[in-house]
DNA sequence: GCTATTCTGAAACGCACAATACAGAAGTGA
DNA sequence: TCACTTCTGTATTGTGCGTTTCAGAATAGC
């Protein structure tokens, strides 16, 4: 039945294997390859662990794979991604840092992207304890965005009005590019996407009103 | 051996299926379920051909689904969506059509996306096959978008040295909105990534160069 | 010591899948 | 008519998957 975690008083045969390691293997499987491709085999290899015991420890593969998400969002996401942004002093470096972490992961050969992009991509209806993680990195990355763009409505580097508008089209941006990497797209054509973010965090677009979005072909500049 | 289309002497029995209706059908389900979510048995049932039957004429459930998204590119792709971009007679208004008719894509329930884009999505390394029609849909795409705005450039709507860096903008833009319309988020987070490639469609930003920094934080600042 | 509890490994289970074999049905051209 | 070619349905194959079973090994508390 799942017991991840031993209870305190450990009683019977201990376990031979470290938990946290067995979880960050999987994560890093999970985040090559995603989770289908990834089978328990796969697992079983890269951790050392026969099926049996990954199944005493962890219940299902499913539930395996929501621990290395776990482990992903704590450790990738909210420490070192948002973090900075979240509980930094600046206002509008913090942002711009935030994007230069992010075109930093392009980097890396072959591109993995980010494992919750990735997963929002593989799923076509996610199971619910899955759409509940996924949900979990989108709300920290909205949250550390308001509260950058806050820092700097503070400042007085943008108007604070603007700071919701703002937070709702860098988010997607974000996403969209993590996803483009991950399905291999030219990196050129991602970074676009990203300097198009950058100028959404500068100021708002001069002549046309940054809330509304319809308005057919509204003000035209010029 | 996978003859999907029979010579022009139809010697032997004729068969007793229509292939464009076949193929339809199969075109639909991907769509709807993607290559993985969909197995030959709901092939053949949404068909009414027997497995058989249909490898006799497809050669392999792949081959079916190359068929599939050929059938999709050719008509719902270069002829209904980038069609009139292309041919078209205007400049920026047939962008803004364009991103009308995307737009219009998102009220199907529930939401599929883009059949090209999903398979983007879906496959992690993606066969060559496979792999050289997706190209073929960004191809389209970037074609369609740079003859509409070639003609905005002749007609002094844009300067016409921007029109390059605009189609590099707006492409990702598409295929992001596409893909966190299939990935089920919120349609108003989505149709914030659109509003943002309408506003690179409709001018430079205004105090910032399109290409190139300003204000501090451009594309290559920092 | 004993007993209870918990881990581990090898093997196997059931299932769904893509793909195939085969024999008969249904046409063709001569 | 005949011989030939091509389709079609039933049944089956082989494969890989996630998962389970089970017997034994290892350690805890008493």
């Amino acid at each position: 039945m799942a017991n991840s975690k031993r209870s305190g008083k450990a009683r019977g045969r201990p376990r031979a294997f470290d938990d946290d390691t067995v979880v960050g293997e999987a994560m890093e499987l999970f985040w090559r390859s995603g989770y289908g491709g990834v089978s328990v085999q796969d697992l079983s290899a890269a951790t050392g662990l026969s099926s049996s015991s990954l199944y005493n420890a962890y219940g299902s593969k499913l539930s395996l794979f929501e621990a290395a998400l776990d482990r992903y969002l704590d450790t990738r996401i909210a420490d070192r991604m948002v973090g900075p942004l979240r509980k930094g002093s600046e206002g509008l470096a913090d942002v711009d840092a935030f994007l230069e972490r992010l075109i930093a992961t392009t980097r890396i050969r072959p591109p993995r992207g980010c494992l919750a992009v990735n997963t929002i991509a593989e799923f076509r209806q996610a199971p619910p304890a899955i759409t509940a993680r996924t949900t979990r990195y989108r709300a920290e990355l909205r949250d550390g965005l308001r509260a950058a763009l806050g820092r700097a409505a503070a400042a007085g580097e943008i108007p604070p009005e603007t700071v919701d508008v703002r937070v709702a089209a860098v988010v997607p941006m974000v996403i969209a590019f993590n996803l483009l990497i991950a399905a291999g797209a030219p990196a050129r054509e991602a970074r676009e996407l990203l300097a198009a973010a950058r100028r959404w965090r500068v100021a708002a677009v001069c002549g046309e009103p940054v809330a509304g979005g319809g308005a057919g072909a509204g003000g035209r500049a010029r």
